[in-house]
DNA sequence: AATCGTCTGCTTTTT
DNA sequence: GCAGACGATT
């Protein structure tokens, strides 16, 4: 049984390990050993005799699915471990649809749309549907669809608005061009899994041990997905804290733990209450905050590290005063305790905040990570790339062909394009179709008629050269780049020389990405699309977990970390609860935002709110959040800040790095 | 077809 | 204060 020991859990985490049969309902409080449990009970079912590919785990984000995956093939014969499903979600959906969604209309090869995919499509519906003095918001339209989607509804009760009339339009344009955006992923399995018993029937037998990591997070879909996954048995169990369920806004149900009984009726219940991560000053403070909100699961954290510093509340004049501090703060505590940067970090509500931040800590020579922003895949480039391979699988997906049809230039011009757009409407086809149909070629003038046959000659030929047994895929795809002279064509349409560098780094990196996956999957050029698809931040965040600095992140995004000392900062009404959640009625969420926040910090803790503040470029008054009076006093020690930062180092705290300090902050800024 | 200027409207974003 | 979108202009 290898290296998975059960005496290494406290009680209540082996009772959730050993519990294998009907549901089972795991409330796992911040750092409570969440992940341990899980693996160590996939560990135990296999230890049981339950076989490994029938056991599933899910997750949120490919992040967790693949530390599972290690963990596990820590514990048991890693070629045992290899046969377990850990996969998100969205992943599971890919692959039950990839195996049966023909039964659905659509086919095997269909693309998968992201967010930009999915706006570009909507955006083009209503400006075709749309009568002159109609206006729809296309983000607005793009959440309201999906909002939809994920209450389970696959085309709108009526057309008699616009936006129910794009909504349709949407759908049925999507169906078209084989492609299936990220809601869809989950609708069309739970539709295929409803409608088609032998479909059902065959994942439930696959599947007779379930288990669901952050179930707090989970929707209507995808619960309704579980449902349909776990057969009579019902040997289903779920993990999550109702306390960290900050993504109602998209969709997610807390009602879905809160209520899991009514799901599946007498299940066993774990509480998982010991924290191993925090002190107890930052754990008071954290239950103080929590226990406003109604409607929770009743329990009780606690943690065996006493006391430890109390927590930090400051006050600063401003929000340069406030990034100021917290730059030189990092520097003091990590000099005075000889601390890597990467034990700190800077949690905030909104992205904006990160820039005064990032300014200081660039002043003062610390180094820094930054989590979210532009992602790689919102380059031109790789939009493109990715655009040429997605037409090598379905060329049917006019947006994707549509993009690379004259990208570089062969001639074919606008106006063409628009000719072929309009014809596969009324035909009701693809572009792809029309391109090759003798009735739309007719209307042509035989110069563009020899481009255009000489375009689908290009996409035929390397289709076929990418179907060939062993062909090599990350050199198909390099001279199918040269043929089209993509590299010249990024040279034209850049200015700045290193700006096209960049462009060819990005592409040369995606190549190699391609590379990579074909050495370790068998799933071609489709599989590796799932992968990036679904998987966008995969090399980035890999990159942020190589990369040494401080870590500036958000609130949402911190979520499942952990940090020596956390500064959490712009404490504000208005920032933190958010202005708009008073409005959408969302204060709790809004403090269980703060409440996972505080929860990330394992030694030190330090709160900042500022009396001024910087808002849609003038300077604001602002007031402490409503959440400040809410924190038990006896955890809490509030600050000066101009005091402190006057204040003469300490004798103690400085021994150890004071020299270094002192050359530090000597440095001219 | 590309670029410039003006307008607008400001969270969070696992997939 | 700034980015993103859109329309007018060359």
């Amino acid at each position: 049984m290898g290296r998975f020991r059960l005496f290494d859990l406290n009680e209540p985490q082996r009772s959730a390990v050993t519990t294998i049969r009907g549901p089972l309902l795991i409330l796992a409080g911040a750092g409570t050993g969440k992940t341990r449990v899980i693996t160590a009970r996939v560990a135990y079912l296999m230890a049981e005799g339950v076989k490994p590919e029938n056991i599933l785990a899910v997750t949120f984000t490919n992040k967790a699915a693949t530390e599972m995956r290690e963990r596990l093939a820590g514990m048991v014969e890693p070629d045992q471990a290899k046969k377990v499903t850990m996969s998100t979600f969205h992943a599971l959906c890919v692959r039950i649809l990839r195996a049966g969604i023909e039964r659905l209309g659509y086919k095997n090869n269909f693309t998968i749309y992201d967010e930009s995919d999915q706006l570009g499509l909507i955006r083009k519906i209503i400006t075709r549907t749309a009568a002159q003095d109609e206006k729809l918001d296309p983000h607005q339209a793009k959440n309201l669809i999906s909002k939809a989607k994920n209450n389970g509804w696959s085309a709108p009760a009526d057309e008699k608005t616009l936006l129910s009339a794009v909504f349709a339009r949407y759908q049925a344009d999507l169906k078209t061009l084989n492609a299936v955006d990220f809601d869809d992923l989950l609708l069309l399995t739970v539709k295929l899994l409803s409608e088609h018993a032998e479909v059902r029937e065959k994942w439930q037998l696959r599947f007779k041990y379930l288990m669901v990591d952050e179930f707090q997070d989970t929707n209507r879909l995808q619960l309704e997905l579980v449902t349909l996954l776990a057969d009579s048995n019902k040997n289903v169990a779920v993990v999550g804290d109702d306390d960290q369920s900050i993504y109602g806004w998209r969709g997610a149900e807390v009602a879905n733990l809160l209520e899991f009984e009514s799901h599946f009726p007498n299940p066993a219940v774990v509480k998982l209450e010991q924290n191993y991560r925090s002190t107890n000053a930052i754990l008071g403070t954290a239950n103080s905050l929590i226990k406003n909100n109604p409607r929770r699961r009743p329990k009780a954290l606690w943690s065996a590290m006493e006391g430890g510093e109390k927590v930090r509340l400051i006050q600063a004049a401003n929000d340069r005063e406030e990034a100021q501090f917290v730059a030189e703060e990092i520097q003091r505590r990590s000099f005075a305790e000889g601390l890597p940067w990467e034990g700190f970090a800077v949690l905030y509500r909104m992205n904006a905040q990160s820039r005064l931040i990032e300014e200081n800590l660039r002043r003062l020579q610390i180094p820094y990570r930054l989590v979210g922003g532009k992602s790689f895949f919102d380059s031109r480039e790789i939009k493109d790339v990715l655009a040429y391979f997605s037409v090598l699988v379905n060329p049917d997906d006019d947006s994707n062909l549509l993009r690379i049809i004259n990208t570089p230039a062969r001639g074919i011009s606008a106006g063409t394009i628009e000719r072929a757009t309009e014809w596969s409407a009324r035909n009701k086809c693809s572009v792809w179709t029309a391109l090759q149909s003798d009735g739309f070629l007719r209307e042509l003038p035989a110069r563009t008629v020899g481009k255009i046959a000489e375009f689908v000659e290009l996409v035929d030929g390397y289709e076929t050269k990418l179907n060939e047994p062993l062909a090599d895929h990350h050199a198909v795809a390099d001279k199918l780049l040269k043929e089209v002279g993509y590299a010249e064509d990024l040279k034209r349409t850049c200015k700045a020389a290193d700006e096209v560098l960049k462009r060819e780094e990005n592409v040369r990196q995606l190549l190699q990405d391609l590379a990579n996956f074909q050495g370790r999957s068998v799933k071609g050029l489709q599989g590796f699309l799932d992968e990036v698809m679904l998987d966008k931040s995969r090399e980035e965040e890999e990159d942020i977990d190589k990369k040494k600095g401080v870590l500036l992140i958000t609130l949402h995004a911190a979520k499942g970390l952990e940090f020596p000392h956390v500064f959490l900062i712009g404490l504000e009404e208005g920032v933190l609860p958010h202005d708009r959640s008073k409005v959408e009625g969302t204060l709790d969420e809004e403090r269980r935002l703060l409440y996972v926040g505080i929860t990330r910090a394992m030694r030190t803790l330090t709160l900042t709110y500022c009396r001024d503040r910087m808002k849609y470029g003038s300077v604001a008054p602002c007031h402490p959040s409503s959440f400040i009076k809410e924190l038990a006093e006896e955890w809490i020690e509030r600050k000066n800040l101009t005091e402190m930062m006057n204040a003469p180092v300490q004798e103690d705290a400085a021994k150890n790095g004071f020299a270094r300090m002192r050359a530090m902050l000597a440095r001219p800024t």
